[in-house]
DNA sequence: CGGGCACGGGCATACGTATTCACGTGGCAT
DNA sequence: ATGCCACGTGAATACGTATGCCCGTGCCCG
């Protein structure tokens, strides 16, 4: 039947400046034709004659129709929009957004823009049920998770992801080596590589003890395979890993400055390799606390080329990630889950950007 | 009329696993009432028995449902959702959002998900039509505008949403006395008071020949604004500005780094007040490469307070602005104007953070 | 000349929720 | 005893769109 309102008032009149907002059915009968053929019209139906499309089109554009959203994604079951959680470990209100994770929003904004579809972004705490509330309240048709985090807290999440059948993408350890990477889809750089690629270059510059900042545990994975790609050039150089030159840090200035200050203490070292900027920086603030000169006495490499160390002195010496591809290859896979097709998941290639702390 | 499915299926079986989707038809008859209270129990209505709805509320546990919330939208014709625009002049896809923004996100993200709201982000080219995207597509309740732009290219753009009715708050001049915040309600820092702060303490160190870096045209009101501050600290010092003193800027570390060269080449001054922390940075960094000693020859002070630069040597003074307690008085003004009650601007006082630069 | 087919179009209806309305049942005051 | 109100309840329906289905027309082909 027509709506209620269509069986007891007219639509045109002088009083269309104060009219309700305008429906499908407004447009029907202004372009003469049915409330369907505006749909279709709309949609890019083929069903429709050109002169009826633009009749249609020329109506909206008079009474400044839009679609409205609730009802067509009520209609269609899906909701053109992706959800894009950044997940963390509970930590105070204040904690800042990883600066890594930050630099993927943009191409993520621009990849769904581009693709018609709207973004919904959350902060959420491990604790919330998250999981219920996207794509079960089909407020979207997806999920997009970023996050550092204790990966084994997390991952029964993931598996209930999983079970539910819910389209999601992470960032994370794509190494099909790591099992880590084998829950869900996972997007992630190849960090083994780069774990490789920064050591090499350091026993290049003939520096033997190099020291890893970071964590070798399998609570974070991705930390865990630049370790692994660290300990790998260390094999071909000879040299076994020294366990007194790693200390642990987790993302964290703070954390990377401790753990460099504590090392200070404990052995010697000429060199370090931080597993990622933040940490870097905070190690090189340590050593600058010490005394130490970074790239002569102490060479620092780190992980991700953050903008905002060009500020730092002298410039980092890092791994470089390509956030910007990062997030449309996040986008696009899910895209392709949505739609139903399979997508593995994908390694993306790093690259080792020297400058000069080392 | 029930929904067709329920007039051919039952719903209760062994097939329980394979079910479709539950509605609030499901938990009803599982809860043995009608749909209607089902609806009520969950929204918290008065008019519901303590003992009904908690069965209400065990049977959505149990089916784990969870409510539909393109129906929900669609009836209550508001979608508890707020969409985030960054705007900005057109520039090159890879363009990095502006940082001092970035970091009122997270505020306004836990701002809205404590009210119950959804956020939708993007970011727009001031070329598109976003303004009928968001609300007339019901797709959000309002919408807040962040950017750095053009103040005189997109303020027919804000008009035209003032004229609509559209909700929506955004970060600007608040000042009363300056026209360019009467346009729809708008929140902002009291940069007048942060640059009669920010000179006034430069003048304190005995400072007479002092740069603003920036600009004062109204295109940018909100530096417009700075510069005043910064005129009516000289007057209090019986100093008038001096043109050759003043240099444009906006926004850009590349731009700071510009402008400060040209000056270093057409006149003398022993400091500078930079209209943003990234121009800061980039000042520095012409004062470096021209061999001047930050603080000692040339003093500094930037604006925003940007965590990034804790990475500069020396640290540098800055105006602080509290983009946390921004973002919350952003989501909260926005929702005052949704529910219909009145909501003037409001101007944040800001604080002067006395570092190594000055 | 008749049957089939392509095509443009409209009717009816479903999506799942929230709200209006009317109803019945108690209890309380008149 | 009668009227009234408060309260818990369910029946009906509207929100606005998209789509399955059927219909009529004109054309081509057999």
């Amino acid at each position: 039947m027509l709506p209620k309102m269509w069986q007891v008032e007219s639509v045109f009149g002088d009083t269309t400046q104060f009219m309700r907002r305008p429906t499908s059915f407004d447009i029907a009968a202004l372009a003469g034709v049915s409330q369907p053929k505006v749909s279709r019209a709309l949609s890019g139906s083929h069903s429709v004659s050109d002169a009826t499309r633009q009749r249609v089109l020329d109506a909206a554009e008079a009474l400044n129709y839009s679609i409205d959203k609730n009802a067509s994604n009520l209609r269609r079951e899906a909701s053109k929009t992706l959800a894009l959680l950044f997940f963390e470990d509970p930590t105070p209100d204040d904690s800042l957004i990883n600066p890594f994770y930050l630099s993927m929003l943009g191409s993520i904004t621009r990849t769904c823009a581009q693709r018609g579809y709207d973004l919904l972004i959350s902060f959420q705490q491990l604790s919330a049920n998250w999981h219920v509330d996207y794509e079960d309240s089909r407020k979207a048709d997806g999920i997009i998770l970023l996050g550092y985090g204790d990966y084994l807290l997390y991952r029964p999440r993931l598996e209930q992801l999983v079970a539910q059948g819910t389209h999601f993408v992470r960032w994370g350890s794509a190494n099909p080596a790591n099992p880590a990477g084998q829950i869900g889809t996972t997007i992630g750089s190849d960090n083994a590589q780069g774990g490789l690629d920064a050591t090499r270059h350091l026993l290049a510059q003939g520096r033997r003890r190099i020291a890893f900042i970071g964590t070798a545990s399998p609570q974070y994975p991705e930390f865990q395979e630049r370790w692994a790609g660290y300990v790998a050039a260390l094999a071909e150089a000879g040299l076994a890993p020294d366990a007194a030159l790693q200390a642990d840090a987790i993302s964290t200035e703070a954390a990377g400055q401790a753990a460099t200050r504590q090392l200070l203490e404990t052995t010697g070292f000429d060199a370090i390799f931080a597993a990622s900027d933040t940490i870097a920086i905070g190690a090189m603030r340590a050593l600058a606390d010490a005394g130490r000169l970074v790239s002569r006495a102490v060479a620092v490499v780190g992980f991700d080329d953050l903008p905002s160390t060009s500020l730092a002195n002298p410039l980092l010496t890092t791994v470089m990630q390509n956030p910007r591809r990062a997030g449309r290859i996040l986008v696009e896979t899910l895209l392709q889950l949505i739609e139903g097709h399979a997508a593995g998941n994908a390694m993306l290639p790093v690259e080792l950007v020297v400058r000069g702390t080392s």
